[in-house]
DNA sequence: AAGCGTCATGTCATACTTGACATATGTCGA
DNA sequence: TCGACATATGTCAAGTATGACATGACGCTT
């Protein structure tokens, strides 16, 4: 399914408003989620690690307890932009940030689970 | 650095190492900047390899011309969640996102100028 | 030169993001 | 239980990003 779109992404002569246009933007917006996600259990992971407060985190980013709690647990109302900036100022580098949005997190019991169906069907 | 940031520093009081945290965020700052400027030029890189217009771009992603140029001249309106979003939307996969994003750019010339700086000051 | 295609820049109403605050939930020791 | 501390959730005014549009700039083709 993905290699088709790519392919229809490549070829010329997009219409606009297809099938093919919505699902592509679908997948990047799981992606988009996913990556926040992953930012945030790093910025939690870090927070920890230096053992402070989100209270004290939040001084250091220059925001509130509330908004850090915020971009712990990946809440809607975040943007990639600050969890980068909070990273950042944590003193992450760009290599450990780039690593975060580049790595696909395997799940073992989705993949199996998928493995099964198509033996199955 | 914007003003409200150092407004926000100069309020709430920094004890510890004012002008270390200071740095700290400009550095922070200046690394953000250079994120969105390395996928700016992987956004514009992307989309003249698939030999598309802006116009064309902008209809894939949901958006304007205007909007795609700022993207790729990394306007200071334009967030890195629409940089990556775009990507994304061309086939971007999260490794080449993140091998952007991990990845710094040596510049050799503003490089010597720090030293020089350093060793004056 | 005039028309066309492509990209850049300025502006604006609207939608989204943010810090701050209040409040809720959870945890732990006295 | 109580109180304190840490974290989560809801709300909102103010700030910021966004798509859309207009227009400018530049190169080509005719």
């Amino acid at each position: 399914m993905k290699a088709s779109k790519k392919k229809k992404l490549e070829a010329a002569g997009w219409k606009v408003g297809s099938a093919a246009d919505f699902l592509e933007l679908s997948d990047a917006e799981e992606m988009l989620v996913n990556m926040k996600v992953a930012l945030a259990k790093k910025v939690k992971a870090m927070r920890q690690e230096k053992k402070i407060t989100q209270q004290r985190l939040a001084k250091l980013i220059g925001s509130s307890q509330s908004r850090v709690a915020k971009l712990e647990t990946a809440d809607r109302s975040v943007s990639m932009e600050l969890l980068i900036r909070s990273l950042l100022s944590m003193g992450a580098t760009r290599a450990q940030i780039g690593s975060i949005v580049g790595t696909r997190k395997t799940k073992k019991v989705a993949k199996a689970k998928k493995k099964k169906a198509l033996v199955k069907g």
